[in-house]
DNA sequence: TTGTAAGCGTTATCAT
DNA sequence: ATGATAACGCTTACAA
């Protein structure tokens, strides 16, 4: 038998309003507060979340929506989201359409109704606009990863690495370092995130002066396999044909699995042969050998950053709506970077 | 305003006893469950858990306990619970305690008091005990990872990998390989696990009459930063002391990242130097140059065992318990094992 | 097969 | 500051 606040009244005389106060931090004269405090104690009691959600109409539960939870790259986010909430008496729930548009659907539709407190929602790209429900039912939500097209129509608040100075600081480094034809593969889809990934990188090279990167073009690609596929097959072409290229850049880790599976099967050196730099960092970056220069996501600022504002949302607080924050991305130099001006010197 | 089943019941002229009878399917006049199915699209019905969960006692919740979810190792494992069991109508809930034990007491007290309808646990080593709790309140519970030592007086179910054929696989490719003087970095904890993988290798090389794989031993560690540094520290000392040792095998992931490191640091050529292999496969261990060889624990296998006995205790079926459930290992031959047969012969 | 009505554990209203 | 009581939305005897 599981005890309730009916047995804590019993057993200290008062009335369950009162222990309710007391669970509430309502006002409760000092002498009851202790009296309760004690009984919770020896009776070991805790709230029926279930009771609490039905009557009060609140859940304290934050749906975290992801396109595909298979994904590790997240992880670390999932994670730290988890444990902030949690300090705050909030629940995460985890929740992915596995990239079926159907299934995504009916999963925003359904969450729509379950009286969520707040949604995190990482968006796939520019053009998702699955968050509108959450805004025309009143439930707090901020979107991640994207800054959706539909904005303007539909503002929303949004946390998003700043992708653009990671482009700009990758720019900086190759240029510093005497690369003049880069080359950079991405597929080309939708995602405002990559776009400016891409940005950073073409603006410097052509405030620069330099030539402009070569940017691989092509087809969606969906599934991480297909983007990992696309960079395998397509990375030893444009080597091949543009011998120029001296560096490239990868602009998700998918894309770097797939051109680094490449640099092995036709046996290219790196950084001699070229020199590579990737954005997205993986604790094996800087193991191997030779390490591989990267841009890293800042997971903890990242899940602070989105904790903080749907907090505010959810505590009725839109003072600041919308509010887009960029989150500062760090480069880190590595081995798989050459420096070709010393290079130059030496010889 | 929400729709709830008594605005269906208005609406098809039914009571709620009925529409509630149709959503938990049972037995209902043809003519009515159609009459209700257009209700509920019609007016976009969905349950109310809250109240569902209330009333019935029972959550549909699945409690996934993991000491810390920040180690990504086992993202792919959380998503194919969560895609699992979501089919099967239950939500799964993910729970850290960050290796802070007065955390984990506290969390798993009170996860025994919210009708989780069941539970998974990330057993630390083989003296978790922290399982109890929930036998002892009737929750379903299965544990992974480790099998207990507290097995014999509280029985439980455990599904984990077979550390032990994995450890019989890498001795077995290397003897065949040629690799006489083998050097295993494990940090000692009461991981049974572990604990197996060794002992699978150790009993391999003693059957086959071969010297004893050199252990490392060391004190306990805790975190993964600590369990890398310490693969990173004492791998190099190893080789230096050991110029016989031709092969490394890391007994986890995090060993491989502190040893690899290493490698990168003291400049050792794979394979020419010495071969290596790891328990637990990465993404990138097949893409680096050299690919890594890896045994890896097949994820998908993993998780629908998990969920197969759990959602048969929770069915009430106990008529195999307790059952322990072995996951099959892939051992995946890479570049990073030199074949010393050949070697010698070209020679 | 269908309806009536009680009640799950909590919170909120309104007295006191 | 405290208490009596209704109500949240649903399930489940039990009766019809």
């Amino acid at each position: 038998m599981k005890t309730t606040i009916k047995d804590i009244a019993k057993s200290t005389g008062l009335s369950t309003a009162t222990i309710s106060k007391y669970l509430n931090n309502k006002p409760i004269s000092q002498a009851n507060q202790e009296l309760i405090q004690n009984a919770i104690q020896k009776l070991h009691y805790e709230p029926n979340l279930a009771a609490q959600s039905l009557r009060s109409g609140k859940t304290n539960l934050i749906g975290l929506i992801i396109s595909d939870i298979g994904n590790y790259f997240w992880g670390p986010l999932i994670a730290n989201l988890t444990q902030i909430f949690s300090q705050s008496g909030y629940t995460v729930i985890v929740r992915s359409y596995y990239r079926n548009t159907d299934q995504k659907k009916k999963l925003t539709q359904e969450m729509c109704t379950q009286n969520f407190s707040g949604i995190i929602l990482l968006a796939d790209n520019a053009k998702d606009t699955s968050y509108q429900p959450f805004i025309r039912a009143n439930i707090p939500i901020v979107v991640i990863d994207q800054i959706p097209n539909a904005m303007e129509s539909t503002p929303v608040d949004c946390v998003l690495s700043d992708g653009y100075s990671g482009g700009r600081e990758i720019a900086k480094h190759l240029t510093e370092s005497g690369h003049q034809h880069v080359y950079v593969n991405a597929p080309l889809d939708d995602s405002y995130n990559i776009g400016q990934r891409i940005l950073g990188i073409t603006d410097s090279y052509s405030h620069a002066g330099l030539p402009l990167p070569m940017i691989e073009k092509s087809h969606r690609y969906t599934t991480p396999e297909a983007i990992k596929k696309y960079g395998e097959q397509t990375l030893p072409v444009a080597i091949h044909k543009h011998p120029e290229i001296s560096a490239v850049i990868f602009t998700s880790y998918e894309l770097a699995l797939g051109g680094l599976a490449a640099i092995n099967t036709h046996g290219y050196r790196i950084p001699q042969d070229f020199s590579v730099i990737s954005f997205d960092d993986d604790a094996l970056f800087k193991c191997v050998y030779p390490s591989i220069t990267a841009v890293s996501q800042d997971m903890d600022l990242f899940s602070l950053q989105i904790s903080k504002i749907l907090i505010r949302r959810m505590n009725g607080d839109y003072s600041d709506f919308p509010h887009t924050e960029y989150i500062p991305v760090t480069l880190h130099k590595r081995q798989a970077v050459q420096d070709l001006t010393k290079k130059a010197v030496e010889e």
